[in-house]
DNA sequence: ATCCAGGTACGATGCAAGACGTACCTCAAG
DNA sequence: CTTGAGGTACGTCTTGCATCGTACCTGGAT
């Protein structure tokens, strides 16, 4: 099962929403600083969370447009869709990639 | 007065929280979308919210460095501290102009 | 002096959101 | 088949935050 979600990103509200966490925005600045658009396990942010608000979160940042989820049975990857973000909101991965 | 060093945006958390309220992120970019960096009445924004929420909402702006504010007796006014923001978070402000 | 518009401080309230436990699902490895 | 890891759904708890009313302050206009 190859589910992915459409891949646009949400409204500016919706994504400076789900920015604003510190959680989300560490998965997502930590996916813009890899080389490439590479698939990375749910699992491999290490987020002090429990497991469902590990769930929460993801789909959050799902609904948002920042991520694309795929769903291979017993597991789950993100992707970052660099190119959609980057088209709607350019800059904005940048902002993140340069914090700290 | 909770002043911060002057002129200096605080961290992206902070930011980022500023603007994920929509009320906020309207005065911002409507003072982004400016000719220059023109003061402007705290008032001539129209919130659809009470005077003491709309202080609230200003505080926030403030602590986040996003608007400087001045107070002159029985009235204030604020400015977009452009500079300062672009050089910490560059294209932030861009962001913002380009939402509909 | 009085009034009023613009602001702040404080306290209260209502709701959204983060966090969790539990139950349940699916697949892969034993 | 059984087990365990990874995920989701649901209900719940709790915290944070946006909002407001009220009281109070300040300065300009009447």
């Amino acid at each position: 099962m190859t589910d992915r979600e459409p891949g646009v990103p949400a409204d500016l509200q919706a994504v400076l929403a789900a920015l604003a966490d510190p959680h989300r925005r560490r998965v997502v600045s930590s996916l813009a600083r890899e080389d490439a658009d590479v698939e990375r396990p749910c699992g491999s942010f290490d987020l002090p969370v429990s497991k469902a608000t590990r769930t929460h979160h993801f789909r959050v940042l799902r609904e948002a447009g920042l991520v694309e989820q795929r769903f291979h049975g017993n597991g789950s990857s993100v992707r970052l869709p660099r190119e959609d973000i980057e088209r709607t909101y350019p800059g904005l991965l940048a902002l993140l990639v340069a914090e700290d």
